[in-house]
DNA sequence: AAGTCGGGGAT
DNA sequence: ATCCCAGACTT
């Protein structure tokens, strides 16, 4: 296996083709940093977006340090991995306060900040500052399963420090800028999980998984987890025209987004029973809320899916059966009574932000219904 | 080492 | 329907 050879094959695929990424016209720190913490686990297509409305609300670092939590994750909305959003926030504190107020670009001051870890350290470093460090994402990972025929679960740690120490040997100094994200691209545009193209591809002579025949077989995956089922309710209570939200904690998912209050169902196999389920929201909604509701008909109901959870949302009209509305709150850290039109001022996961959007213009006809 | 944390696009 | 993604953090 000629090595040399593979670094040049690679740059010079990489000059010809790469793609024109917006934070590549001019490798600023920030908007390198902003672009790697954005792709974590995110497809390059849907996380430009993403970036480019950030950029124009937050140009710089300071205006990240200055903005309220709230802003941050109503720029965040959608894209999941919230915790990312606040680590982002804090993280720029952190920058301004102690690293004079510039993104850092070298991989010893950058780890260990809030949302950085060993790879983002690494990316940034390299592509920021040109520093001589391999950054190994998922991308990486595959195309060097490939590129040396590596038969170890692509998971586990074994193979994880294998290639890692494969792509510092063969990282060519001075050039790391260059070679890591010449990788990526090759990952994310011809070494692709699926159908690789391997005809394409500038190292098809030096790829021992396609002279081997065995490309289909790489990278090796684990046995994956089965998904669970979920069937959730929820209550859109209404009351003076306005619906009540509560604002989640820190500790699970969702942290610091808003959602109406409900429960998940237990027996979700068997047919459910309308009344039972009335009764459990309305007991729910009182036990989280301190509110006394009535449950009217359901408006609303979607499907969608997060990790490995398989969630049915339905959501119940509800009006408060007493006048008083103030809450008591049992797991959430704030709730607000909302005018309708203001609802989209609140970062809300996808499940509700699909909710909303089956009931946008239907609001005058289920609050007069009701 | 194994779980948790999201969401949508590709296949 | 399943797989996957410019991973980090907790247990």
């Amino acid at each position: 296996m000629n090595r040399e050879a593979i670094v040049t094959e690679l740059l010079s695929w990489f000059f010809r083709v790469k793609r024109d990424l917006p934070w590549r016209s001019t490798y600023d720190p920030y908007h390198v940093w902003v672009s790697e913490i954005m792709l974590q686990q995110t497809q390059m297509e849907r996380g430009i977006r993403y970036f480019l409305e950030w950029i124009e609300r937050f140009p710089d670092l300071v205006s990240v340090a200055q903005a309220p939590e709230q802003e941050i994750l109503k720029m965040w909305e959608g894209l999941g991995y919230y915790s990312r959003a606040r680590n982002l926030h804090r993280a720029a504190k952190i920058m301004i306060r102690e690293h004079g107020g510039v993104v850092p670009c070298s991989s010893a001051a950058l780890i260990g900040l809030p949302g950085i870890g060993p790879y983002t350290a690494a990316a940034i470093a390299s592509i920021a500052g040109n520093e001589d460090i391999a950054a190994v994402d998922a991308n990486v990972c595959r195309v060097f399963s490939r590129l040396f025929d590596i038969a170890e679960p692509i998971k586990t740690s074994k193979a994880r420090n294998r290639i890692s120490s494969l792509a510092e040997e063969l990282l060519p100094r001075g050039r790391a800028r260059q070679f890591n994200q010449a990788l990526m691209d090759l990952g994310g545009l011809v070494c692709t999980p699926k159908i690789p193209r391997c005809s394409d591809c500038p190292l098809h002579k030096e790829c021992r998984a396609c002279n081997n025949g065995l490309v289909q077989l790489r990278p090796v995956k684990s046995p994956g987890v089965q998904a669970k089922e979920i069937h959730r309710v929820v209550g859109l209570i209404h009351h003076d025209e306005r619906i009540f939200i509560q604002q989640r904690g820190v500790g699970g998912v969702w942290p610091h987004l808003w959602e109406f209050p409900g429960t998940d169902l237990q027996g979700r196999r068997q047919k459910v029973d309308e009344e039972k389920v009335r009764k459990l929201l309305r007991r729910s909604i009182f036990d989280e809320t301190g509110l006394a509701v009535t449950v009217h008909d359901p408006v609303a109901s979607v499907r969608h899916q997060y990790t490995s959870n398989r969630v049915v949302l339905d959501c119940y009209f509800c009006s408060l059966t007493r006048q008083d509305h103030v809450p008591v709150l049992r797991s959430a850290v704030n709730s607000s009574w909302v005018a309708p039109d203001q609802l989209e001022h609140y970062s809300f996961p996808a499940g509700p932000r699909k909710i909303l959007e089956q009931l946008e213009n239907r609001w005058t006809e289920i609050i007069t219904a009701a």
